[in-house]
DNA sequence: TCTTGAGCTTCCAGTTGCTGGAAGCCTTAT
DNA sequence: ATAAGGCTTCCAGCAACTGGAAGCTCAAGA
C-alpha cells in the first residue's frame, strides 16, 4: 500500500502520515523506488492514532498509549490514568470556555449593534470593569 | 513607567509585552537610554489586550477591536460582528470538547483500572469502533 | 514509444501566541 | 567599585500540522 492509500482508508492527509513517521509514531518500510510501503499493521496503528487525536489527546499521549497497546504485559491502570488526565483537562478547558461563552453572550446581547458608537463590548474591554463604585462608603 | 511597571499593572508578562510591540499592537516611545517608556495611553491599551485575550478574542481581532475602540466613528455592528464570530467559535468547539468529554468519561468509566491488560480504552481506539455487527442481517 | 498527468519524494517555511535563554547595556544601592 | 536587578536584542522552540517548490516515478493513452 502507498501512502495515499492509507490515507484514504484512515482517514489522515498524507502529509500527517509523512509527519508521524518523521516523529516516530510509525515506521513503514520502503520500496526499491523509495516510496513508503505501508502494511496492515501500518494502518492499523494510523487508525489508531487517528481516533486517540479525535479524542483530542496529544502526540505524547498518542505514543504512550500505543505502546501500551502493543504491550501484552500492560496494565489497564496505565491506559486509565492517561484517559482520566487527559479527561480532566478537557473538563478545565470546557470550563474556561464557557466562562468565556457566558460573557461573551452578555456582552454581546447588551450590545444593540446598529451604526452608532457605543458599544458595551468596547466599556467591557476597556475596564476597569468589575471594580467597585468610588462613589460607595 | 518603564516595562516592569506596566507589566505589573496591566498582569502581562514583559515578554508578552514586547511582543505585542513587536506585531504593532502598541507603540511605545523610547528614552534616551533605549528603555521603552509607556504612557497611560499605552498601559490602557494593555489592559484593553489583556481583557480580550481573557475572552479568548485572537490577536488579530484585538488588532481590530482596538481599532474599532480608537475609531470614534465605529458602528457598534462592527464590534457585536466580531464578538458573536467569536462567541459562535467558543460555541463550537465547546460542542467538540463535550463530545470527548463524553466518550472519554464512558471509556474511562468502563476501563476497571487494575493490573490486567483488558481495557475498553484501547479497544475503543483499535477500532473498528462503531460498526454494524456483521452477525446482523 | 512518447507524453502527460497523477502520485510519490524531500526540504523549507509558516501557522498562533507567546516563552526561555543568552549576551550585553543601564541603573541603583551599598 | 561592584553586585544585583532591570532593561535591551536576537534566536530558538513549543504543538501539530499544512502549504508549496523542485524533482523523481509510475501507469495509461495516442
Amino acid at each position: 500500500m502507498n501512502i495515499g492509500d492509507v490515507a484514504a482508508l484512515a482517514g489522515l492527509p498524507p502529509k500527517t502520515i509523512r509527519y508521524y513517521e518523521e516523529i516516530g509514531l510509525i515506521r513503514p518500510v520502503r520500496s526499491a523506488n523509495g516510496y513508503r510501503v505501508f502494511r496492515d499493521s501500518d494502518l492499523h496503528k494510523l487508525a489508531f492514532l487517528g481516533r486517540a487525536r479525535t479524542l483530542g489527546f496529544s502526540i505524547e499521549d498518542c505514543r504512550t498509549l500505543l505502546a501500551l497497546y502493543e504491550d501484552d504485559h500492560r496494565a489497564s491502570a496505565q491506559v486509565k490514568a492517561v484517559a482520566e488526565e487527559h479527561l480532566s483537562q478537557i473538563e478545565e478547558k470546557i470550563a474556561q470556555l464557557r466562562t468565556m461563552e457566558e460573557t461573551l453572550r452578555t456582552l454581546v446581547t447588551a450590545c444593540h449593534g446598529d451604526d452608532r458608537p457605543d458599544c458595551p463590548i468596547l466599556n467591557d474591554l476597556a475596564g476597569p470593569g468589575p471594580c467597585e463604585d468610588p462613589s460607595t462608603a
